[in-house]
DNA sequence: CGGCGCGCTGAAAGCGCTTACATCCCCCTC
DNA sequence: GAGGGGGATGTAAGCGCTTTCAGCGCGCCG
């Protein structure tokens, strides 16, 4: 029933080795021998087992991708913007998504990827220094997408940079009160986005003078940002300014807002981060990312890898501050 | 450097076939011995080779999922619903996108993935008489979402149903010019979403005597959404009321109306489909659908069928109308 | 005109598992 | 106490490819 090897071997009259070659384009094939074979081959549908490919070559032509989520804004685009580049390139792409509530996923997702993948991507994944360890051992090529850690290849955009626009901006407006929505709380490690983006932030407002008021905490969901959005509005002393760390939670910012009839942004001035396809129409103030792009070329940075690595290699792409309505003058006391 | 499970069957003092049967939990195992194994394989950190046991097992455990597009909203809640389940059985799975602007994009895809994995998941695709014929060729198993076909398991909403309430929400509200924004144009498959959407709102509107006015269609992005809007809003005879498709074009409808300063819903009502994160914000109507857990309903099938497929089985999970501030009373002429 | 080298092809040995099938041993039954 | 049955284990034959190595024939050089 199957077709394998050997019935294309036989149609054409060659030995199975010769078959192998000619398919696969490698040298050594005869021009007429090759035509021969893949005529024999397209009669008959051949289509090599993945399998038995994989256990004789020792190399699974898939890339592993690790998310923390699939579903928000930013892993839809990364996701589609590395499939482009893996289908073109004859890759699998195998999907897999670690369970942040449970300390030690991320570490668990690789150890039980890395024998069925070439290659690992990591997105938006904020890796301790022993989870960065234990990655090293168990995989061979990783990179890192939105993220970045001195030990893999790393693909994101320059986030002090574009939050310290947004901090500038604010400031020049005249916002003194200023708060942020963070993703979640306790995470400080160095060079992750969060991280970058509240540095930068507050270098940008330093450089007018202005300190950051508080922080809330949000899960980088529109739910997570209503939440932290009503927790900074309903305080004894609100902000006139907050800058949220995506797009969706400055959404849920600005659902907040309203609920409270607080005016965006006669009251209040938004900030959020992404770009989001929904930032246009709800006129939302944010850093616009080119995140399929991102995906792109991160996935190309495993590809790359793959025949030969040096010392790691840190891509950024570029940002820029989109000004919508969502951000105007710092109300007058 | 590789542990094989040769190495694991030397440190455990059985043979191979032991340790095999061991691991895997199969019976005519002594408990004993299963234990003195499991530590071996745990002391020497091993891990069976996938492409090893795939090829000799004849079986992947994997699942291909293949979709239209995983930046919507809709494919990001299907795939987290679908990967829970999948990780939680022990399945990878594969990723796949199908570009729709090439014809056959779907079947080629599908008979690419088919040697790749034990069954399949079409995510939201519409498929031809011919394209099924030629799915069913290449794919043992195969369960659709979202959309229906008779050939093979699906799981899907009751679209029909759902449009008919939103028809019939919008006559009673004394809408009498109403338009509906679809995805592609051309697209007449029966049970296909759009289809059935279509169908059901002209039903729902005709119990209180009212047609459709006009289609307009919109790609099922909110770009998409705005055009179709613009479309629709700048026409001689405008509607007062638009259902679209999916709450992202219903977004961008909500955006055309804004930029041509037609109010909502004084003016004009917009009902959504979906449900999504934002219609709440945006105060949208629209139709609730849990995609997450029809992802995971799908993957169930999937692996059901995994072990001996019957008769066709079509799932239906509930839907909601939910309304909100963006439909209101038709104006008055 | 013989030999050498090179391009092309074939034979065969794995890759690391799964799984009949054979074997062994212990215990129960008559 | 012998025969039989069944659970536990081992042996070995693949699964369908890739790849090394050997072999073959041809053209070219001296």
């Amino acid at each position: 029933m199957k077709i394998t090897i050997d019935d294309v071997a036989r149609e054409a009259g060659v030995s199975l080795a010769t078959v192998s070659r000619a398919l696969r384009g490698l040298p050594n094939v005869a021009p007429a021998t090759r035509e021969r074979v893949q005529a024999a081959a397209d009669a008959l549908g051949y289509r090599p087992d993945p399998s038995a490919s994989r256990l004789a070559a020792g190399s699974t032509s898939t890339i592993g991708l690790l998310a923390g989520n699939v579903d928000s804004w930013f892993a839809g685009r990364m996701l589609s913007g590395v499939e482009g580049v893996l289908a073109g390139e004859g890759f699998d792409l195998l999907l897999a998504i670690a369970d942040r509530s449970h300390p030690s996923a991320v570490v668990d997702r690789v150890r039980e990827l890395a024998p069925r993948v070439d290659g690992l991507l990591l997105v938006d994944l904020l890796l301790e220094d022993e989870e960065v360890e234990a990655v090293v051992e168990s995989a061979r090529v990783v990179v890192t997408a939105g993220s970045r850690t001195e030990r893999f290849d790393s693909v994101l955009i320059d986030n002090f940079d574009a939050a310290a626009q947004v901090g500038r901006h604010l400031a020049r407006l005249g916002h003194r009160r200023v708060a942020m929505v963070d993703g979640e709380p306790g995470v400080a490690i160095v060079h992750s986005a969060p991280f970058e983006r509240a540095r930068g932030f507050r270098a940008g407002l330093a450089e007018e003078g202005v300190e950051v008021m508080e922080t809330a905490y949000g899960e980088f969901t529109t739910q997570g940002g209503v939440d932290a959005g009503l927790r900074l509005l309903s305080a004894r002393e609100t902000p006139t300014a907050i800058f949220a760390f995506s797009d969706e939670m400055a959404f849920g910012v600005l659902q907040a807002a309203r609920s409270l009839g607080v005016r965006v942004p006669e009251d209040l001035s938004v900030v959020g981060f992404d770009d989001h396809d929904l930032a246009d129409l709800l006129g939302l103030t944010t850093v616009r990312q080119d995140v399929a792009a991102l995906g792109a070329l991160a996935a190309r940075r495993v590809l790359d890898q793959l025949e030969g690595a040096g010392a790691p290699i840190h891509e950024v792409a570029p940002t820029t501050l989109v000004v919508r309505g969502s951000t105007g003058p710092a109300p007058a006391r």
